[in-house]
DNA sequence: GTCTCCTTGTGATTATTTTCACAATGTTAT
DNA sequence: ATAACATTGTGAAAATAATCACAAGGAGAC
């Protein structure tokens, strides 16, 4: 079970996110033994899916009682990456830009937001929720000067793909994107796609399968 | 090739937006036929990936030329339920929940915002991008009144629970959740879980994969 | 310490999804 | 009309994921 040799699926990490929710839920309740029946239960999946996707990462339950919440939280955390902190910088200082800067779960995940990035000269110089608001021209120079790896693209559509090539040439390591459009960028560079109309259309399906 | 007696995949519905979205965007550029492989190399999937997804609906393509763009994208609205508008309510008329507010790309979908639910007093009574404010005691007369169907839920993880059982009550037929946490529903009602956490943790983990 | 009970971890099985490869069938040029 | 060509639609094969069922192992009672 030497990690590294075994390759984790794609579905068991794409589901790590849900697994720290319900775990550090129950951290803050205060409960510090859990069995995968109970959070199945809470995430409405098995509880045979849950131990298979812990059994990728070795024996981290304890036969006849559960897992350690603590002991599972950490190891979660760690597989996700989630040890090293990561600067932010939010690009596109308009409606969502604003609510995203002002999330306090970013911060609580180990993701600091440093700055925003306008070409909007009214809001260039100002602090929304205590993050300074740059021209987009300093992207280059404050993206060195800060260490930020990861840009959030909250600009409108049409402009959205212009702006990735400047974050890239800038040395962002990662893109993630709420433009409703695909990027073109290099390979070396991540990019995660945050569709939410993708969302609330998989809802309306549903809904007219149900109604009509 | 009868449709409701084949079963669509959910990972084909699951893509659906994505074609969605490719396709709004070569009509506005006035391109009125595509290749599967022209469509697949811009989403980045593979072009007998796409081709599969879409036989599940019937002979939609053109053999030798390709797919009708205003033909294709009429039918996944039509099967993605978009031909009926829906009413959606926001519950909670915080950061975010101001930003969806004033979103337009719902209302290009068919997803029209008629009204937010708050309990701040200082917010109630005012209009946020042109939706009204109502007291939260109020969810189920206006629910009525305006044929809401789809409350979307912007409140503190806290009080999500809570405002979710209001919400029911109210006679809403779908939640659209961006707090982070699972609720606990009668079976009828369809969730959408929209976890921004959980997109950007996937891209940390991608991140810390590559530098450490 | 032994016995009973409980829950994990996992090989085997089944289901779902993706990829492959090519026949079918349309377009376009002449 | 016919030939040359392009692209779809789809069975079959391969890959991936979920579920099942139970042996293994640890907890707790006495
Ligand atoms: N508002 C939402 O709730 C929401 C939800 C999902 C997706 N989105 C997407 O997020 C993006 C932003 O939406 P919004 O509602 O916040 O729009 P917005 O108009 O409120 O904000 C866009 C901001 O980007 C700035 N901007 C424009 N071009 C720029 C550039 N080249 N460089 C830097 N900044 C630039 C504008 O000055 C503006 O402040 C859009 O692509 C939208 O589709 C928004
Ligand atoms: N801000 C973001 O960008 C962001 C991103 C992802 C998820 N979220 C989630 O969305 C939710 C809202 O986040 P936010 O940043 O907008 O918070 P916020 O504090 O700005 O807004 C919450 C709003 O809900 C109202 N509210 C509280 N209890 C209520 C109740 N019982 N009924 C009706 N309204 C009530 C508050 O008065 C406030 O206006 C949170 O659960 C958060 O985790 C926010």
């Amino acid at each position: 079970m030497e990690e590294g040799l075994v390759v984790i699926p794609k579905a068991t990490v794409s589901r790590l996110p849900l697994y720290l929710q319900a775990l550090t839920e129950y951290d803050h309740l205060g409960i510090t033994l859990v069995s995968s029946e109970e959070i199945a239960q809470k995430l409405g999946i098995t509880s045979s899916q849950l131990r298979k996707d812990l059994s990728y990462f070795g024996g981290l339950g304890i036969r006849g009682a559960g897992y350690d919440v603590a002991c599972l939280l950490g190891r979660i955390k760690e597989i996700l990456g989630m040890q090293k902190k990561r600067r932010l910088a939010i690009i596109g200082a308009g409606k969502l830009g604003t609510a995203l800067a002002g999330y306090r779960g970013l911060q609580q995940h180990g993701l600091e937001v440093k700055a925003l990035f306008e070409i909007d000269k009214g809001k260039i110089g100002t602090a929304i929720a205590g993050v300074p608001v740059y021209p987009l021209a300093e992207l280059h120079a404050q993206t060195a000067r800060l260490g930020l790896e990861i840009a959030v693209l909250t600009v409108p559509a049409a402009a959205a793909q212009k702006v990735a090539d400047l974050v890239v040439e800038a040395g962002f390591k990662a893109i993630w994107n709420f433009a409703p459009i695909r990027l073109e960028v290099p390979e070396n560079i991540i990019v995660q796609y945050e569709d939410l109309v993708a969302g609330v259309l998989t809802l309306v399906h549903h809904l007219s399968r149900k109604l009509g």
